[in-house]
RNA sequence: GGGCGUGUAGCUCAGCGGAAGAGCAUCUCGUUUACACCGAGACGGUCGGGGGUUCGAUCCCCUCCGCGCCCA
């Protein structure tokens, strides 16, 4: 067996092996049966165009953590994986590479353009779920869906004609985001906001008395203004309201008109109004009936203004109408440079203009009511609940969305327009209508089928079995940066789609569990600009998957952000190891796993204290995986491992071992035992290393499908082993103290004799004390050079140990060592004695609490003395040396 | 501007009314037959500042300062 573990041999067949084996299926009959409790994630889809990022390691390990916990529990579980189509981002992939040769979609016409885009799906898109195979996701693969395949496109058909019919879907001309280089309508979220760096411009629009000052940081759409607006209250301007200005340049006379939503504190309280490229303009136009004049084209170039700037691009007719103004003498003031926030396509990064256009909407009052109402009664949980304000926020304050998109890569809009300007929504099992009609040629927003994901990808609109045994989902798992983008969406349509035998509305999720952002090591957000985005599959390349998993489970808080280092993953790595190594060497003694339960007579302190510390870390993992704890669950985990099995009882452990006989035979079950069901509860945080290791141990089948440990029903009381094992590492540790400060190597063997092990109720554990600290029993001759008191914890307990380095020993290092001691005592004392010459305190403090501090403060005098004995010992014995060995 | 978070060891984070914790980093010693991807030991914190409540505050309240996110 080599020394170290090698997670590159073993994962990818590893995985491959679990497949086959077909241990991810996902049996709905077991669940119908009444045999199994479902547990079931959807995937949140992600992107055909996307690779895995850290952030989806850290979403899929989360679920696959879940996923694989539940499983070992005996449930049914479903998790099921699947990919979004992208309008946007694919289509630009595919156009982009016609931009090589010089071609536009249009060359290819929408029928075979979208025959390209399959093609490149077929190719090279999905490269996501390769990545996914590599991090060990537990996902059924015989349910892989898209959101463009032939089942779930019926069921976006089914739920826009649903929707339509029922009035929650109509079609508009309104101020929409619009991006200028996609050329399409975008929804509010597919929108960031940033402060950029512009100008905000003060122009003055008239002359003399009637002139009025507005700002700008958009100059060039004064072209398109029709009117000026000022508050009705507002009395700087009562005298203009109802009368007209001449617009500049253009020269058209626009009203000055009052309306209540002018703030009149901000600028000069006076707005300009361009209704056709500003959603509060807009509003202000259908309030006054003013008129909308478009004035950009789709690629955002000034068009009908009857100006010399028609034609120019948005930003060069920025600077020019500025000039033209400036001749003109029209402008008082700039302010420059002046930050503002400024929206950008989430997409293609370019300015979102708004813009008036023919757009389809989803009417979501009732809908959004709908799903805070399921989170508000707690039908869905949001974990962790401070979160739950986000998500309200959100979803009572929710606008109509914008759900056509001027692209051809996604799901066509059923509807048809007659020759005589009739409108047809078709269902999803009906004929098109016929001659004359054309359909509408835009596609849908891709979350409107990301919307019905819960449920689509279980066969909705048939009842399937897999729909009736897994819907509501058990979990939803995300980030709580894209909760508006999924969480809102599903659960407006789930509600909507699905009910339950009284009508009512179904959610998808039981629980929606969120997670934070996953930054650099510094804490900084990852992005491409700053050049610290780290790609995961290089690191599950060097230090294994499971380093990967791990390291992401051990930051895992709930909601809350982590940071990320390559140095951690290594961490991770060497944990592996460390397992690994575990497991090497009790499979070199011959550590045996119990077949059935364990035989927990006869056994040493140390087993039973190490068996009550498994004990109790079973309970806890159980406890915080339940409560989606990863943190925690994978510190416990570690820390067991590493501080208490391999640092102590693998040591005790060799004691007995080495011993022989049958107090060997029960150590070697006991460590088969431990590691079992250690192996166990770690599986699901690092599945490869376990299983490897696991299958070794024990000639198993496969961990996947072990049962997940219980802790022990009718566990003893071990208060009594824990404290006597703790005295013995307070010993051991001591000793080790001494022993380095008197530079005595670790390997060296020292005679020693102990005394006060009796009365400390450690008659038995001398064995362990001495093979752990190094120290052998006195031969003839011996003579004690030095003396160490160990205190254990209450005044009086003292275990002493004379050694005799056969040397001199180091006089200032042990007076440095006892007066660091003595030093912390006396600080002990002083607080514990203030504390108690506090009549406030002895009157109102708890009893228990009292009699706390009057035990340390009884310590405290104990050791001082103890201490300050020694110390006089020393300046006594041996000023300027140690004593002769 | 509104809202929500957050500030604890050099770094990343737990803890959140009764003795300051972990991992990593740093320093010293060490090839002792599971492991140098290791072992042993050590160093390191007026728990952002200031008030208040309490017998007692890192923890509760107020306030100020710094940082972050979302929404306008």
């Amino acid at each position: 067996m080599p020394t170290q573990y090698d997670p590159a041999a073993v994962e990818v067949p590893t995985y491959q092996r679990w497949v086959d084996a077909g241990y991810f299926t996902a049996d709905p009959s077991r669940v119908l049966s009444g045999e199994r409790k479902p547990f079931s994630i959807v995937l949140p889809p992600p992107n055909v165009t996307g690779n895995l990022h850290v952030g989806h390691a850290l979403d899929h390990t989360m679920m696959d953590i879940l996923a694989r916990w539940h499983r070992m529990s005996g449930d049914e579980v479903l998790w099921l994986p699947g990919m979004d189509h992208a309008g946007i981002a694919t289509q630009n992939v595919v156009e982009k590479q016609l931009a090589v040769d010089g071609k536009t979609r249009h060359d290819f016409g929408r029928e075979l353009f979208v025959q390209k885009v399959w093609d490149w799906k077929a190719e090279s898109g999905g490269a996501i779920l390769g990545q996914m195979k590599r991090l060990g996701d537990s996902v059924d693969w015989s349910r892989e869906r898209f959101t463009l395949d032939e089942g779930l496109s019926a069921a976006v058909q089914t739920i826009f004609k649903r929707l339509y019919d029922d009035g929650l879907i109509y079609r508009a001309n309104r101020i929409t985001n619009w991006c200028p280089g996609c050329l399409t309508a975008l929804s509010d979220i597919e929108v960031e906001h940033s402060d950029d760096p512009g100008e905000l411009v003060s122009i003055r629009y008239g002359d003399g008395e009637d002139a009025i000052i507005v700002a700008t940081t958009r100059v060039e759409t004064m072209l398109g203004d029709t009117a000026i607006a000022v508050h009705p209250d507002d009395e700087r301007y009562a005298h203009l309201v109802g009368t007209t200005v001449t617009l500049p340049i253009v020269g058209r006379q626009i009203p000055i008109v009052a309306d209540e939503h002018v703030d009149p504190s901000f600028g000069t309280g006076a707005v300009k109004v361009t209704p056709a490229h500003d959603p509060n303009d807009f509003e202000i136009s259908r309030r006054h009936n003013l008129p909308a004049l478009t004035i950009l084209t789709p690629e955002a170039r000034i068009t009908d203004t009857g100006t010399v700037f028609d034609g120019l691009d948005r930003f060069e007719a920025r600077v020019a109408v500025k000039e033209e103004l400036r001749r003109l003498g029209r402008i008082v003031a700039e302010k420059i440079p002046y930050i503002h926030a400024v929206g950008h396509c989430s997409r293609s990064d370019d300015v979102v203009e708004p813009r008036l256009s023919l757009q389809w909407f989803v009417k979501v009052e009732s809908l959004a009511k709908e799903a805070a109402d399921a989170a508000r009664d707690g039908r869905t949980v949001i974990h962790p609940p401070e979160l739950a304000a986000r998500y309200f926020d959100w979803v009572d304050n929710m606008h109509d969305w914008t759900i056509s998109r001027q692209l051809w890569w996604g799901h066509r809009i059923p509807v048809w327009y007659g020759p005589d300007g009739e409108t047809r929504c078709v269902g999803p099992n009906e004929e098109p209508p016929g001659e004359g009609w054309t359909q509408d040629p835009d596609v849908l927003d891709t979350w409107f089928s990301s919307g019905l994901w819960p449920f689509s990808t279980m066969g909705w609109p048939e009842n399937t079995d897999t729909l009736k045994a897994f819907y509501p989902t058990s979990v939803l798992v995300t980030g709580y940066d894209i909760l508006f983008f999924w969480v809102a969406r599903m659960m407006m349509f789930g509600l909507y789609a699905m009910r339950d035998e009284d009508g009512r509305g179904l959610q998808p999720f039981d629980v929606v569990a969120l997670h934070g952002l996953v930054r650099d090591e510094r804490g900084r957000k990852m992005s491409k600009s700053r050049g610290n985005v780290v790609d995961p599959l290089a690191w599950i390349e060097t230090y294994g998957a499971d380093a990967v998993r791990f390291t992401l489970a051990r930051g895992a808080n709930p909601g809350s952000d982590q940071a990320i280092a390559a140095e951690w993953v290594a961490g991770s790595r060497n944990f592996c190891s460390k397992l690994f190594n575990a497991t090497r060497f009790a499979s070199m003694t011959g550590a045996v796993v119990p077949t059935g339960p364990l035989d927990r007579e006869g056994l040493t302190d140390a087993d039973r204290w190490i068996l009550g510390a498994l004990d109790r870390t079973v309970r806890s993992t159980t406890t915080l995986l339940g409560d989606f704890q990863f943190a925690k669950a994978s510190e416990g985990l570690y820390q067991f491992a590493w501080n208490e099995f391999c640092d102590w009882y693998l040591e005790f452990a060799k004691v007995e071992v080495y011993a022989g006989g049958e107090g060997a035979e029960r150590t070697r079950q006991v460590l088969g035992y431990v590691l079992d069901t250690l192996l166990k509860l770690l599986h699901p945080f690092v599945p490869f290393v376990t299983e490897t290791l696991w299958t070794s141990l024990t000639g198993g089948e496969s961990l996947v499908i072990a049962e997940w440990p219980e802790a022990a029903a009718n566990q003893e009381d071990t208060a009594e082993v824990d404290a006597r094992i703790e005295k013995v590492q307070k010993l051991v540790t001591e000793l080790r103290r001494f022993r380095a400060d008197q530079g005595v190597r670790p390997s060296q063997k020292v005679p020693a004799r102990i005394t006060g092990l009796e009365a400390a109720g450690l008659a038995g554990l001398e064995g362990l004390v001495r093979n752990l600290a190094r120290i052998t029993e006195p031969e003839e001759g011996f003579q004690s050079s030095a003396e160490v008191e160990v205190g254990l914890g209450t005044a009086g307990l003292v275990v002493s140990i004379e050694i005799d380095l056969s040397t001199t020993i180091d006089v200032e290092a042990e007076k440095a060592r006892l007066a660091k001691d003595l030093a912390a005592a006396q600080k002990e004392l002083g607080l514990a004695t203030a504390k108690l010459g506090n009549t406030a305190f002895t009157d109102k403090a708890p009893a228990a609490v009292v009699d706390k501090i009057k035990a340390r403060a009884e310590l405290a005098e104990a050791d001082i003395s103890r201490f300050t004995a020694r110390l006089e010992a020393l300046a006594a014995s041996a000023p300027t040396g140690g004593t002769p060995a």
